[in-house]
DNA sequence: TGATATCCTACTTGCGAGGTAGGTTTTCCG
DNA sequence: CGGAAAACCTACCTCGCAAGTAGGATATCA
């Protein structure tokens, strides 16, 4: 497994955000009964994503949160690496700040590491995925469009 | 973090397998001294790769481990499922035996999982860049060591 | 003013990754 | 034949983190 149930969840609430979508703010306390999950576990969950500017929040009584942008403009890997922390296939592996693969294994120019290109490879190909993938398209609900 | 270390140093072990494939077995202690990782726990990786029949094991003297087959007819798809155990990005989703994309919250026919779709995505995206990666690739890019 | 909500901090628990230890069996080589 | 060197096997340890709990402080509405 790969990803945390944190991230199933999270993406789960965001989906149930992005839906019941209004003018007034969705309750957390809602969403834990109607995902079935717990409320205070949810708090944490949705902390990360307040904190990464994806949603709203609205203190005190009839509030909740909202999404700070309409669902067509957040990407899930957006909301993937709020959550998870960072998108990446490895421990070795990481992000520059040029977007750029960083192999940590790498100390030495001439000791390329050998398998960089095959996290380098994965790496691509699930952020491009993830971000290919707008939060908009998780809410119409077609049944099975398998790839 | 999506892959363990466990995952990351399997697939050096059969890297060096690929580079230092000849006549010749080659055995753990070289392997854990070239790549600097313990001994005892590249025994257990192997042990998984062994069972995969990706590798064969020479015991006795002068024994070590061997490529099952030429480096080119492995995919690391193979090599990753072996290490891990499956691939898939998250709980809920696994494959099934013709290969289909299943979701364990997806108990009634009626509530369509609207995450699924993106698990799905990402799954693909994985394995298919697994796949598309053969053993062989990871090993060409290396000026040739002394033989 | 009370109910309802976010927001914050601290704690608990279970599990699996990562690693160690010590043995048994097999095989080569001198 | 008798080590030595290797695979092979089983059991154990430990430590960090995911997952979840708990309890309160703060803000807002009706």
């Amino acid at each position: 497994m790969m990803f945390s149930t944190r991230t199933e969840y999270g993406v789960r609430v965001m989906v149930e955000l992005a839906r019941r979508n209004g003018d007034s703010p969705v309750s957390l306390t809602d969403i834990a009964a109607s995902e079935e999950l717990p409320l205070a576990y949810l708090e944490h969950l949705v902390a990360r994503l307040r904190k990464a500017g994806l949603v709203e929040g609205r203190r005190g009584a009839r509030g909740g949160y909202l999404l700070s942008r309409p669902a067509p403009n957040i990407s899930m890997a957006e909301v993937v690496e709020a959550l998870e922390g960072s998108i990446a296939p490895i421990e070795c592996i990481s992000q520059d700040a040029d977007g750029g693969v960083v192999c940590s294994r790498e100390t030495d120019v001439d000791h390329v590491c050998p398998t960089k290109l095959l996290w380098t490879r994965v790496q691509g190909s699930i952020v491009s995925t993830l971000q290919d993938t707008r939060l908009s398209d998780l809410v119409q609900q077609r049944p099975a469009v398998a790839a």
